[in-house]
RNA sequence: GAUUGCAUAGCGAAGUUGGUUAUCGCGUCGGCCUGUCAAGCCGAAGAUCACGGGUUCGAGCCCCGUUGCGAUCGCCA
């Protein structure tokens, strides 16, 4: 038996201040290695940093040629105040003035099959996700997720101040929400199971427990979308709770809760944005327009008769986009009631505007982040809504209980976590926002 | 499922009307360089032009097929 005294010899956070002049040694991996007949600059990945060492041959006990990129080296030196313009090394105001170092390991390749080292890391999506466990060092790529994980944790952080409990549904389900078209089909001991597409159903039989709940998990989507909006597998930010107010409610939450957000990006992320070159929203206001306003409006505007359609097309959520950072200064849209046929049977229905529900959807710069609505919460009004749906209730008995036990007023939304990146980091491609895609193609890495 | 485009060295690209040895940048390797920050300078190696067939005196380039990939639509977050 040992006893081991508990210390923080772990902790990854570290005073580079308080450090100054003094002698310091870290683990790190080579993210670049700039060799001079002097010495040289050796540029050090550490958990949380990108350090600057500077290696003076003549008091080195190795060549500085002699390091590998993407090598793991154990450095000891001393931390000096410096100026260091490139915004991917942080900190940038002190560097390390190394005497020893020791490569514990090194790539086995001869040549790494891309570039890491360059400001840009200038690959073909394909090659990227291809070679995805060395493209992500790359500190762009590191940015992208390190703003996804904030978005992550914050999202918890806020709804769990505002009295919502953390919730984990089952991923392995009977049915979908939907019905059962488009979910993957996997085989359960025999019989048949489906990967879930939302925990819409979880979250509202929730509800009737903690009356707010979240959830932050995966969701399977097995429509065949080949787009750069679509994977098959993404993290959904889902929340449930009672209503005071109705759906509006909804929207005041979500629009805090995305404040928040945004305001922590700012404060905990002010390299990454740096870096990346990106501008995160300040907002200040909330701005609602009709589902049928917006055909209006891009009729007026462009010409194009969307009216009469069920859905918006993607062409009128770019258009809309653009018009309310024009005409109403934000970049956050909320459109509300969309037809009853286009959303599913558990949403409830305006009962003063006809074939119009109680949901909206929200667009950030031009596209769809979030669906969110209030839910039906009366048993007798599931029935008739399936039934006017053509779906039988046998397959959704386990989710209909809930009803039959009494349930509040209540709603919902589920935000896309890589469409909320990749918007607010400007890519092009909401698969660059995911760390291992899943689209209708790739299954690896 | 539909529309459309692309495939040239490890990576990213150029390649004219079809014409001799396929070009450039990065990376790699060798040499040089006293503070870089997409480090710099000199040199070298590295390509079955995706695969199969066709047209032609001649194909990276034109045609057909196959495979892989990108973008868009439907659908959605």
């Amino acid at each position: 038996m040992n006893e081991i005294a508990i210390n923080d010899s772990v902790s990854s956070f570290i005073e580079w201040d308080s450090l100054l002049e003094k002698e310091v040694t870290f683990t790190g991996m080579v993210q670049n290695c700039r060799v001079s007949s002097w010495g040289g600059f050796l540029i050090l990945r550490l958990p949380n940093y990108i350090v600057q060492c500077v290696m003076d041959r003549n008091s080195l006990n190795i060549k500085p040629e002699d390091i590998p990129v993407e090598g793991c080296v154990k450095v000891t030196g001393t931390v000096k105040a410096s100026s260091i313009k490139d915004k991917a090394i942080h900190p940038n105001n002190c560097e390390i003035h190394v005497k020893n170092i020791e490569v514990l390991s090194s790539p086995s390749l001869e040549q790494l099959p891309v570039d890491t080292t360059k400001k840009e890391l200038n690959v073909n999506i394909h090659t990227n996700f291809d070679k995805r466990p060395l493209t992500l060092r790359h500190p762009k790529e590191q940015a992208i997720f390190r703003i996804s994980s904030v978005i992550f944790n914050e999202f918890g952080n806020f709804l769990t101040d505002n009295g919502f409990t953390r919730i984990c549904s089952p991923k392995i389900v009977k049915t979908g929400a939907e019905g059962g078209a488009n979910i993957f089909k996997l085989d359960y001991f025999g019989r048949e199971a489906y990967l879930g597409q939302s925990p819409q159903f979880y979250k509202q039989m929730m509800v009737g427990v903690f009356g707010r709940v979240f959830e932050e998990a995966p969701v399977f989507r097995a429509e065949k979308h080949d787009t750069s909006r679509h994977l098959n597998e993404y993290i959904s930010l889902d929340i449930e709770m009672m209503l005071e107010n109705g759906f509006m409610d909804l929207i005041q939450i979500e629009t805090r809760l995305l404040k928040h957000i945004f305001e922590k990006l700012k404060e905990k992320c002010s390299n990454e944005i740096a870096l990346l070159g990106i501008e995160i929203p300040t907002v200040d206001k909330i701005v609602t327009v009709e589902f049928d306003e917006v055909h209006e409006i891009v009729f007026k505007e462009t010409g194009k008769d969307y009216r009469g359609e069920k859905d918006l097309a993607p062409e009128e959520e770019t258009l809309i986009g653009e018009y309310a950072k024009k005409n109403w200064n934000t970049e956050l849209v909320f459109v509300t009631h969309y037809p009853t046929v286009k959303r599913p049977f558990y949403t409830m229905d305006d009962s003063t505007k006809e074939g119009r529900t109680l949901s909206y959807d929200l667009l950030f710069r031009g596209m769809e982040i979030t669906t969110g609505g209030q839910r039906l919460n009366v048993y007798e009004d599931y029935l008739e809504k399936m039934k006017a749906f053509g779906l039988t209730t046998e397959l959704f008995e386990g989710y209909l209980q809930v009803f039959q036990y009494g349930m509040p007023p209540h709603g919902g939304f589920g935000l896309g976590l890589e469409r909320l990146t990749s918007l607010l980091c400007g890519l092009s491609n909401v698969k660059e926002a995911s760390l291992f895609p899943r689209d209708i193609n790739r299954l690896e890495p």
